[in-house]
DNA sequence: TTGAAAGCGTTACCAC
DNA sequence: GTGGTAACGCTTTCAA
């Protein structure tokens, strides 16, 4: 590999005169900055990262961290991190913390140590204080999907109450007496807010009751559990909100194993608007949120950030949309599965 | 951020005896040791990556490129090699190649500037000579599910071939009589690996024909339109083995918006084991891959190989399952989807 | 507009 | 066993 005083050397200039060339800052006479291009190309040269990094510049390297990158949900987000970086020519280190506070926590320590630029991170447990080191090392950090704290950091967010008003909404309209929410656990931020939303609609009322909300795992096996509980508590149940797709799944399997028919006998609506909802029979409404975008989103405001570009810290909230498909199709026809 | 130098003085001893303790290959004295660490805590100390990279020392980090984390094959992949690479210490940095050879070759010249000590590499494109750079600078590569070359590089993949037998003779033993194949493109390894254990079995009878390959893209969309051709040419298939699951959803879409009952009409087989196929109605029958195990083994690999532990290539093939569920389930009486 | 040289925080070699 | 110090490859300040 070839280095900077190798360049230096083939075009008969000086190291630090490499070096203007390399980062184009200060003036350096057109001559002498091609004769450097051209030793540069002849030799193959390619700056090292981590002697920049030494000499004080950035690695332009972020890190995503989320719970689970096998998680549904989380794929598409960190595609959309990883496109916009790409475009900026930054790297994404990917880390799953399983949401466990310490691998959290280890992890923002070796972030520091490898010298990241900054920090994208979707989480329950990290707080103020577990990011004061990144702080105080000028690492700026996003939250994203579920900020702890909406006043010191910039946060990339959809609008959970309002998709849940959506959600809740659409399945009055197409006629549905009695809704039940499937709620996500009280920790998440998101759960909360959508557990609101449908609050804020259902509670005026006179059918509904707080039996009618069932908490469980924001899985296909939380989505099962409680579609069996709210069935055998609430006869009349005749639409569930579901509070992420991945319960949306779980219930609608169930449900169609109850001998229940959707929609006709219970509508289904869930939240997320990942793709395999797309897959069942019938396919489940939902609320869309904008993953993708949601991650590009945080990625550009980090790296904005790090640019210098962007000094105040910004809330972006995205808007949900809701898509209707054949959960709540009341009375359409569809075609049979077996 | 305090420095080595800054422990050193601390501890009065030299910066040379506190790398030695840092780096624990070198005899200190117990007390001297005991003095360096006290003084390491009480400074928060903490190694800079970069400076002992630029020293010469490993970064503990690899690299990943898979074509697109969105795609549900590579999340658990990722995950296992993530895993793997947490619990060794290393970072990794995800990179999404589309399978565009432009893209792999720009991260190529990225990964040798930023010093990564390893990649795993899932690729169509890539070969011999695009890797040579990475052989020169010392950085061992593992191949990853499609290798291009078995004998220069350590290889982990699973034994497409043997699962497209089991896909075949399992449908032949539910009482098929005619069975499809829809195959991927040919430019992937697994899926020409997979079209000849279909072919192997299905030449042996009469009613094979060549027109009961249909090739298709590895998608959802793939499947479709591969089972609408099908169906069209060939009125009395009444068997399918999708060459992946993704394939396979598609396909089993299709069939149920043309009316086919499946399994009784059409009994179907994906490929690959992703947990989508556990959510449709049926469910789909499918050759599981160790998925997650082949990125944990992939990872592994390659840790030893930068740990000094290994210094042969080795290939490594996995073994794949068949799980039967309910398209291929004739007869069986599932409930109702509407 | 350019060059010299002092860092950046480690490691590793050579002395003692 | 331990200390001194060159080297890793770059950036940046100070002079010229």
């Amino acid at each position: 590999m070839a280095t900077i005083r190798d360049v230096a050397k083939a075009a008969g200039v000086s190291v630090a005169t490499v070096s203007r060339v390399i980062n184009k800052n200060e003036y350096v006479n057109k001559e002498t900055e091609q004769k450097v291009i051209v030793a540069m190309q002849e030799l193959h040269y390619e700056p090292s990262s981590l002697a920049r990094g030494l000499a004080g510049k950035k690695m332009n390297t972020i890190a995503l961290m989320i719970p689970d990158i096998s998680n549904p949900f989380f794929p598409g987000l960190a595609r959309g991190v990883e496109d916009v970086a790409q475009q900026y020519d930054f790297n994404v280190f990917l880390c799953n913390s399983d949401d466990l506070a310490y691998k959290e926590k280890s992890y923002l320590e070796i972030l520091r140590k490898k010298s990241i630029d900054g920090l994208i991170i979707i989480s329950n447990n990290v707080n103020e204080e577990e990011l004061e080191p990144l702080r105080m090392a000028n690492i700026p950090v996003v939250l994203l999907d579920r900020p702890f704290n909406e006043q010191n950091y910039s946060v990339v967010r959809s609008n959970n109450r309002n998709g849940a008003i959506m959600a809740v909404e659409h399945l009055l309209a197409i006629g549905c007496k009695k809704i039940a929410h499937i709620a996500g656990p009280e920790k998440f931020v998101t759960a909360r807010e959508r557990r609101l939303g449908y609050e804020g609609i259902v509670s005026q009322y006179s059918w509904y009751t707080p039996s009618l909300i069932e908490h469980a795992n924001f899985d296909i096996e939380g989505g099962k559990q409680a579609v069996t509980k709210l069935v055998a508590n609430n006869t009349d149940i005749d639409g569930i909100f579901a509070g992420n797709d991945l319960m949306a799944l779980g219930a609608l399997k169930q449900l169609i194993k109850l001998g229940k028919n959707v929609p006709d006998d219970i509508a289904l609506c869930g939240f997320d608007g990942i793709s395999l909802t797309e897959l069942t029979q019938p396919e489940i409404t939902t609320i869309q949120q904008p993953i993708y975008e949601m991650g590009a989103a945080a990625a550009l405001t980090l790296i904005k950030k790090l640019k210098g570009e962007i000094t105040e810290t910004k809330i972006q909230e995205l808007d949900v949309k809701l898509i209707i498909r054949g959960s709540t199709e009341k009375g359409k026809k569809l075609p049979l599965a077996t």
